[in-house]
DNA sequence: TCCTTATCTTGACACTGTCAGGATATGGGG
DNA sequence: CCCCATATCCTGACAGTGTCAAGATAAGGA
């Protein structure tokens, strides 16, 4: 398992006994902390906006100026995870081979390391519909981020749908099925052995010669 | 267990006129087939229970005496699905020919109907966490449903648990993405065109001889 | 200094799931 | 036949939720 992309600050203690100052000053950016940290502990399913609004110490209306709605404080985690999940593609290509194989591997393994480090986030980015896909911000992050396997795949030799598809469908089942604690036989592997098996698999999709 | 539904009302307009007697008759299959078309139309995070209630005609305290509560009722629609689940991938089996891999291409084709037809109860069952997947109804009929694509993997030759893996998650990475309108590549195509691809895709997670 | 704006709070409303207690029908025993 | 134990369903209440309206407070520029 490689570096994870940094997660959003932590939420600050919320001292009851402390004076917090009528403005904030970064509210914004705690509520996001705060809102990953709440979907981390009760999935999406279970996301409260006034618990979100409570951890960061603050009314239960606060964030309504800053994302309108419950809806829009989501579409911008969403966003933001996107970039963070396109991140952790990022850093496995950066330790593997140049070869354009090997990078596609590297990708897909990126693509699973993100899905068990976080998968309440790995939950909203791809199975929620609470996010407004059709925001601009969210639309650009997710098409940045689910196009990159498709390069990948095109400089891997990949040349057809069927070749894009078999690749990004392959790299995301596992992912699902890892983050929601299924395919108990490669998570019961130890490390190594469960990263090179995951990438044996990830090798069966790639366009044969 | 459960009698055939005498009429399984469809789409109840909750007639106000109409005298309807104080008990129901089978309210708990009227619940079950409300509950899945509140499932179809608002998703799983909209799905209501209240609002199930209204579908059926009842009051909205109704449903506790035949599930206890939201997730009682979830749990069965689950248990259900993953029964249908399992007969879409039969359904495929019984129409391809006898050769064990013809078989296992069959049964993840029957993966992708099922998820394809209706994405919100393939969404129940695959990443919500409100059914209670301690259940033992459930839980049999979780099992039963994904051990078949197992069984299948040995039958066609499959040995390691890599095999089994690449197997399962080709096809629960195909059903997942294309059941959640991505994969465009593939969902444009006309649906032999489509199908065909789908199968092609699958077959490169079988085992290699 | 004063006023405009941004930020945050309080209060209210409709909706949700769940619980308690009451109403009504069903079926079997007397 | 009557009666009542039980299953079934309803009404009312409560806390929690998202969202809106209106007020309070701070920040910054004229």
């Amino acid at each position: 398992m490689t570096d994870q992309p940094p997660r959003l600050r932590p939420s600050p203690p919320a001292d009851p006994g402390a004076t917090r100052p009528y403005h904030h000053g970064d509210l914004r950016a705690a509520l996001l902390a705060a809102a990953e940290e709440e979907l981390a502990e009760r999935g999406v399913e279970g996301f409260s906006l006034r618990q979100v609004a409570k951890r960061a110490g603050v009314s239960h209306a606060a964030p309504a100026h800053h994302f309108g709605d419950a809806k829009g404080l989501l579409t911008a985690l969403a966003a933001e995870g996107f970039r963070q999940f396109l991140a952790a593609q990022a850093a496995r290509e950066a330790e593997a081979p140049p070869d354009p194989g090997e990078q596609l591997v590297a990708a897909g393994l990126g693509y699973v390391d993100f899905a068990m480090a976080r998968p309440a986030l790995f939950h909203l980015l791809w199975q929620s519909e609470r996010p407004d896909f059709g925001d601009a911000e969210l639309g650009q992050a997710a098409r940045a981020a689910f196009q990159h396997l498709v390069d990948q795949v095109s400089a891997a030799g990949g040349t057809s749908t069927a070749d894009e598809g078999a690749v990004w469908a392959m790299a995301h089942g596992l992912a699902d099925l890892l983050a929601s604690g299924r395919l108990s036989g490669m998570l019961t592997l130890p490390p190594e052995a469960r990263e090179a098996m995951i990438a044996g698999v990830l090798r069966r999709a790639l366009p044969r010669r």
